[in-house]
DNA sequence: TCTATACGTAACCGATTGGTTACTTCAAAT
DNA sequence: ATTTGAAGTAACCAATCGGTTACGTATAGA
């Protein structure tokens, strides 16, 4: 064979998610790419083809680790209700620490490109899509549980929880007041516990 | 004194705004703008300075006007609980039209510019502030009418509704399925009608 | 040890970026 | 009618954009 490559691909994208996360596909230049993921810029696009290339495996990458970590206490397969509000209260409390101002890299997205770039649009779909099947999934288990009124449309109160983390994630780029996350996550906590079935209230 | 100006600045700023909502500060050219504002590159740099302070002004115009009209529902003197429904429908129904893959300037630069540039972070916190006055004013104003039970925390209801609302906009600009923007409005409807006391209802 | 092969380096490419300069046009006040 | 001063025009600017080329380097297999 050859020399090897001195880098790791997952590294690279780690560092990648960072950039994009924090200035976006276009506010990224290939230049800072080069210099903060500290690999040569002939390396960069022999491993990525272009800055596009890279944008979607970043998205990919950042999909398959860091969501599947982010989302899941919601995701187990023992996840209820229980684990919802716990996630919305979780990312309440990210959006003062590290989070503040960062964001989700799928959400920011979803909003600087998903419009406009079909590639990028098709990771956004998949994404609500994720977020949405991860809630009702999370609230079927919380029916059988019998913490769920059995009155309620569980597709319809997922689509709405699906709007709200995306509100939640969108509030925290914006830098929105912690409070307001706070009550955020405690009004859908309320509302989940509304839904309780009487006899068991 | 000398020649009259050959453009009127609201429309320019109106196709600004355009331009802005579907690409992005960054997204956009100066190139771009001079070609649809319709006016000389000289004369735009001579009305705005620069592209940063066109797209602050621009930032400024659709908060006098455009946010203006669409909260005005909400921010009327005589709104109530209802007025909130039915502006959540309103958006909700938007998002399947001509907002759908638009979405708010002022949302759309929370999530691409607030972090980034603190000019538009600060219009940003401006905006989020806006919204959650109306909301808490409206809900005074349903509380007075008996609307709401007196145990309702308004401050937090109205930070909630602040979340969602920019959840309803991040979503609309991500092309979201536009059953889950109707979902999450019915959802929000049915949560102030479980906030009713009981004696009314 | 030699060689094939892929990696790393750095200079470089045309195109586009935001912004300016020198000049012409035109309408209002004299 | 003349003067005046800002509006309009178009060519131009350095800097940066995303991406490539030519060349030097290091390692695995022979």
């Amino acid at each position: 064979m050859s020399r090897p490559k001195q880098y790791d691909r997952t590294e690279l994208l780690d560092r990648a998610v960072e950039l994009f996360r924090n200035h976006g596909f276009n506010g990224t230049s290939t230049a800072e790419l080069v210099e903060e993921l500290g690999v040569n810029r002939k390396s960069m696009y022999a491993e990525f083809g272009s800055k596009q290339e890279l944008f979607e495996a970043t998205l990919e990458h950042y999909n398959r680790e860091h969501l599947t970590r982010v989302l899941a206490p919601i995701e187990a397969p023992d996840a209820g209700v229980d684990a919802i509000r716990r996630a919305f209260a979780g990312y309440a409390s990210a959006g003062e620490g590290w989070f503040h101002g960062r964001g989700c890299l799928l959400c920011n997205t979803a909003v600087e490109r998903a419009a406009l770039d079909p590639a990028s649009g098709r990771y956004v779909a998949a994404y609500l899509d994720r977020i949405a099947r991860a809630f009702r999934h999370a609230l079927e288990n919380g029916r059988h549980a019998g913490e769920l009124d059995e009155a309620v449309d569980l597709d319809e109160l997922a689509a709405f929880l699906t709007t709200a983390l995306i509100g939640v994630a969108a509030c925290i780029r914006a830098q929105a007041p912690p409070e307001q996350l706070h009550a955020t996550s405690r009004t859908v906590a309320s509302l989940l516990e509304m839904h309780r079935p009487a006899t068991r209230r």
